[in-house]
DNA sequence: AGTTTAATGGCACGTCATGTCATCACAGTG
DNA sequence: CACTGTGATGACATGACGTGCCATTAAACT
């Protein structure tokens, strides 16, 4: 019996997505999983820091991708362009080939308040690897926090609108369609002058 | 010896906080909160769903507030215009006259990830309140979500300036600051035009 | 073949959180 | 004053989570 099967951790995450999926994740214990994976409760923890964090393996690959995407961009390129013209095809290639996954995923996080925290915290990472790469492209820190949240916020958006639709649609056009909605917003902003 | 002391929770919350500030949230258990506030760790559950929530109560009534706030502006005032001019005095009321404690309060959360979650899942109740307010106000739910995102950016913006700021500075001043600089972005938002 | 490295197994342990039942304080009633 | 009901608390058992520690084994390297 070989002892060291190849991808311990894939195993480790394919036995817990089907188990959540079969009987939840709360009705989940860590020994079930480690047990379908062929492994033990002790490995399980070395492979996740905790129970929720199976499902958000590979994301850590993110804000790396973030950091190449702005690293790579002219410094020139003023923020909120900056934002506009990359986010769309930064969905696209992060997330965009696997839109069944990431909606079963999703059906899954929903159903657990822990877990919701989780996919918050994620986007809170994602949020301070952009913030970091604008402050390393000189931008003043009240302005890559808010620009920083603008990018979160049209993503997520966006990320909603796409996993909900039904058609073949790309996640670039959610990202445009949500962009387009913002801009109206803004001009109300900008109207709205202060006292 | 009186065995239902008044207040039990205060006294929970009271002896929670103290223990944080001296030996740090992961470092305090349960069973010693309890026994601070001469109680049983049974019963610290009974008032609190965990052990994160102790320092998060009475923010319920936040939810209610923003509920009430918005059921009483008029329904011909937009969406964004609301926000503009109800965010300030609205921060202002709720959290307006206690830096001091939520300054502790953030600086236990700072230091643990599991609060700092939390922390992003109220604020995520925050938001969900609002969008639930526009929407019983007539707003479809992309507005309504973008709106509330841009509420909640700002409020947690300026909250954070707020608590980092040394002089008696309003916290209404601290939003409509933030409120200006995101004015700024807006009219870049505008001008780059999409494709 | 011997050595080194790294992943895993196995066990103990503390903490968190919940279910269950007994117990006690207090209010109301006669 | 005695009786009763309600609600908060005490006390105990239990299970899951997460970590420290050390032995064990596979694989790579020499």
């Amino acid at each position: 019996m070989a002892r060291w099967q190849a991808g311990a951790q894939d195993q480790l995450e394919q036995a817990a997505l089907a188990l959540f999926l079969e009987q939840g994740f709360a009705e989940t214990t860590v020994p079930q999983i480690a047990a379908r994976a062929g492994l033990t409760t002790r490995t399980f923890f070395r492979h996740f820091t905790d129970k929720r964090e199976v499902l958000f393996a590979g994301d850590e690959a993110v804000p790396t991708s973030v950091q190449q995407l702005m690293a790579q961009t002219p410094p020139e390129v003023r923020p909120v362009p900056l934002i506009l013209t990359q986010l769309g095809p930064f969905a696209e290639t992060v997330f965009g080939d696997r839109r069944d996954m990431l909606r079963r995923r999703h059906q899954i996080i929903s159903t657990d308040q822990g877990l919701r925290e989780r996919e918050l915290q994620k986007m809170a990472t994602l949020r301070a690897s952009i913030v970091d790469g604008f402050v390393q492209r000189g931008t003043d820190k009240l302005t890559a926090s808010l620009v920083a949240d603008l990018a979160v916020v049209v993503l997520s958006t966006a990320l909603a609108q796409w996993l909900d639709s039904v058609g073949p649609m790309p996640l670039s056009t959610a990202v445009a369609e949500v962009l387009a909605a913002f801009r109206r917003l803004a001009s109300e902003v900008e109207l709205q002058a202060g006292p």
